[in-house]
Parts: structure tokens; sequence; C-alpha cells
DNA sequence: GCTGATCGATATCGCTCGGGTATCGCTGCA
DNA sequence: TGCAGCGATACCCGAGCGATATCGATCAGC
């Protein structure tokens, strides 16, 4: 098998379309439908179902086409990772979602500035979600990700930080005073609906609560008292005067944690591991 | 790049010698300079320093040789996950360790038999450290395995058990009366020195203990007062009579996870997964 | 029920490129 | 200094990839 024929199969399993995948692909249909069947001779398996109207995967084909989107990340990655390797002082790509724990990040970047031999850090702001991708196409060398928010799969991790959450409050809501709540307490709020994040897809779940994108928009919305949210502690932390977080007794425990691809055998990464865990 | 060039560095870069990576590829050795020369001129950096007596790799060619790997794995896990995934009634195949928690074993594959729907399940009995591979390469589905003893690096995994560690004496000797031990107490008895298990690569550390590759030849060794081991409680459990298990207060705890490939989509992987976490 | 549009498959051609053999040039050693 | 070992280069041939033209099947609309 070839990369050229996974990309080829992987366009046309996407768009389930010969031609659109062609143009996408930039050649004409005619080597495309060829490529595709010489693929299925040689594994010896249907990967579509064709009609001259529809096209549709087989069970095989679904399989190879996860897989196969895994390879071709697999494969930018290390053409991006070889080619950052050649060049004379390579940098340290360390992806992070805005708003991560502030005094972590800066207290590891000190500390790994420290290190004799520490390359140059560029952070990498990224949306929630996007880590992975990041890593595994290689744009990214190492992130900070929080479980069980931000998926770590396929990804090896260092435990670094576990910290319980709050809820954020307008100061004048009466559950604000209170030491501590529970979940189902601010989650049934009717007043104040919990504010929406865009999922892994970027599209935005089903619900009442107002859609944002960031900790200030949420913010300002809490303080209209307009909604509210569960966040991490860290997240919580200096807050406006007119906001107030009251500990969530049974939110699950969020965890920070460094995460890296498994087969990363850079330097770098493992100095910058070893000092975020010794932090 | 395309796997062809990738197979051939792979070739070159395993046996730094451009004739002998021709012969295991082949091929003869002219087709194989130009397509590394080619290579190195797509990707835009030298991957091989060569001279006409020695050739090494670059800082760049290290890394393309790690990701390189790990992609031909992938490659051919898909080929085969493909293969299987066209077969009328796909089989699972697990990879366990012999000696792998019995009871666990024969309860996880009874309630995964009871599901609506379960697939055959193929066990795949390997040597330890081997896991890992196997899950990569496509010819397990997926695996038990034992943290920290085997890596987990670049899988997803879901945590079933933990136990302590138990040290495994003759029944005769003074230790085995006590109803606790320290690692220190039984790591340094020089009259029974700790066994030793092959490593990653198949060989043995350097050390006094008996050279052993399974636990039957083990605890023979044990009970003839040759030897001792600190090992699982599951693993210590239903003992011959003249050996005794006392719990070892520090050594480190012992997880048994169940393990898969992080983009495994197969509904029977996610049944087993299902039912062994709410074992 | 016919007709045209859509879409994948097939036929055929030209050219690129991968693989082969022969040979060169460099280097370390006797 | 001559030889052996090894990678690079030169050159040739055939497989295979991509393009164009065309076919055949299927569905929509009148």
């Amino acid at each position: 098998m070839e990369i050229r024929e996974l990309r080829y199969f992987v366009a046309v399993a996407e768009e389930l379309h010969f031609g659109k995948a062609a143009q996408r692909l930039g050649i004409a249909q005619p080597p495309l439908s060829r490529a595709i069947t010489q693929l299925e001779r040689r594994l010896g398996t249907a990967l579509l179902e064709r009609t001259s109207r529809k096209v549709t995967l087989t069970e095989a084909g679904a399989v190879l086409l996860a897989e196969g989107r895994a390879i071709l990340s697999a494969v930018t990655a290390a053409e991006r990772r070889t080619q950052r390797a050649a060049t004379a002082h390579p940098s340290l790509v360390l992806a992070v979602k805005s708003g991560t724990a502030g005094e972590l990040l800066a207290k590891l970047l000190d500390a790994y500035a420290a290190e004799p031999g520490a390359a140059t850090v560029d952070l990498l702001l990224c949306e929630a979600h996007q880590h992975q991708q990041l890593l595994k196409d290689g744009e990214a060398d190492v992130a900070l990700l929080h479980l069980p928010f931000d998926s770590a799969a396929g990804l090896d991790t260092e435990l670094l930080y576990t910290e319980g959450q709050v809820a954020i409050l307008p100061a004048s809501h009466p559950l604000a005073s209170c030491s501590q709540v529970r979940l189902n307490d601010v989650t049934t709020l009717p007043e104040l609906p919990v504010a929406r994040w865009p999922g892994p897809g970027g599209s935005y779940p089903e619900g009442p609560g107002a859609e944002v994108r960031n900790l200030t928009q949420l913010f300002q919305l809490i303080a209209l008292g307009r909604s509210t949210v569960v966040v991490p502690e860290s997240a919580g932390a200096d807050l406006r005067r007119d906001l107030a977080a009251v500990p969530v007794l049974d939110a699950p425990p969020v965890t920070t944690v460094i995460a890296w691809p498994p087969h990363s055998r850079l330097r770098t990464v493992a100095d910058l591991i070893r000092v975020a865990t010794c932090l």
C-alpha cells in the first residue's frame, strides 16, 4: 500500500463521490477510479460499494478510513519534524489553550529555560480540543491539556496537577455566599443557564445557555447575571469583584497533564517533561 | 513522501550500509542510493552522512527513523485490520501475557460472551513487552497489560484493577513467616538473588540472579532456595505448598489496564472495553 | 415510458520514474 | 602502491500513472 493510494482512498471515502474527490486531489476521475480498484485488488477486499448513483463505505472501508487518516497525519508529522530537526537550533513548540493555568505555565517555562541546553520554546496558542491534532500532525512537540475535557488518546502523558472545580456566579447571587455547592445546585438554575463551549467539531452542543468562545466573554455574561459555569479552580482565581467562585463538591477533578507523541525522541522534549514533572 | 521511500530509508538507517540494505530490500544498490538522495531532496535536508567507508545518521535522520518505523507499523496494521474487517465474522484478538491474572481474564471473557453481538475472542498469548508492538502492527485488537511493567505509550487505556505486590519466598525461609516485608529486605538477600526477566529487547539485564522466562521456572527455582522475586498479588495466589507469599509494603502497586490502539472504531472492541470497565 | 443528465468504469496513449547493469571515484589497509 | 570495499553516476528498459475519449447504467422529469 502506498501513501498516494491511501490519500486517494481517504479523499473518496470522505467525499463519497469520485468526481469531487478527483477534483480535490487535482487529478482526473479515471485514474482515481483505477487507483481505488487497484488498492482493493491488492488488499483483496472491497472498500467501497458503488452504483452509478451512490458510493458507500464497506465495513473494511470504514476501518481503512480511520487507519488511513492516522497514517496521513503521521506522514505529514514525520516530514515536518524531520525538517525542523534539521534546522540549526530547533525550537520546541508547546501547544496550550489560551487560559491554561497561567502560574503553572510560567513556572514551567522558567524552570525549563534554566536547564542547560534548553531550546527556545515557542508557544502555540490553540482552541480547546485542537491539541491532539497539532501533536499528531507534527505542528507541536508537546502540549498541556486538561483531562477529562481534552482527549489524550494515543498520546503519552505525565500528570502535573489535579484540582477541583468551582462554580462562577454573580457576586450578588444567593448561592455566591455558600461555602460549597453541588453540581445540581448550579446546573439546574433556570435563570442562569450553563454556558456552552464549542465541541471537538467546532460546533456548539444543544442547550439553553449562551455560546461562548473564551473566559473573558463568559465572565462578562456571568457578571451581567445571564449565565454561570463550572471551571477548574485555577481558572476561577483572581476574579473580577462582581464575580464569586464557589467550590463544587461533586464535580469531577480536573487534571493538567503534559502530553507528547509517543515516539518522540527529542532530547529537548524529554528535558521539558522531566522539568515539568519535578515542578 | 511515499511508503516505498520510507521503507528504503528505514532499511538503510538500520543497516547503516547501502549494500546490505539493498540486499534486505531485494533490490540493487544503485536505485536505493538514488531513492535516498531523492527523499533528501524532497525533504530539503540531509538524512545520512556518507563517506565511502561509513554511513551515519544525521539528527534529522534519527527523527525520521523513529517516525518512519511508527508509520510502517501503522501501514501494516491498516492492511491487516482492513482485511480482517472484510471477513464474514471478524474475531477479536486479545493479547495477554501468559500468567495474566487468570480470574480477571475468565470473568472478562464470560461477561463479554454474554453480550449481544459478541465476536469470537481469540487469545494471543505473548511474551512480556510484546503487547505494544502487537497492537501497533495490527496483530491484536486489544490487550491486557500491567503498569508500570509494560509500556502503554501511544495506546488508549482503561484502568481495570490495582493490586499490591508480594515477595515469593521458600516456605522455610525466615522472612516467610513475616506478615509483611520491605523491598530492601528481599532484594538484598545475598543467598537469594532476585531473578531476572528478559527486557524489551529480549535480552536479560545484568545481575546475579537466575534468568527465567516464566513463572513455573521461577517458582521451581525459589522452591529450591535459589532465588526470590517480587510479583503482583494475583500471581502469588494459589502457590505450591513449599512457597510463601509475603506482602511487600513499599513495592509500587501494579495496575492491570485494558489497552487498544487509539483510533480503533470497531464496535466489538468498544463492547469489550465497556464490559471490562464494568466488571 | 422515453430522454437527457449524471456518474463510475473502460480503453488507449504518452511520458515519467523506478529498477536493472556497468562503471567510476574515493578511502582505508596491507 | 595496489587492491578491496562501498557509494555515486551513467544509461537503458519497462511498468505504471495521468490524461482524453467514450461507454454503460441509473435516476429525474415530462
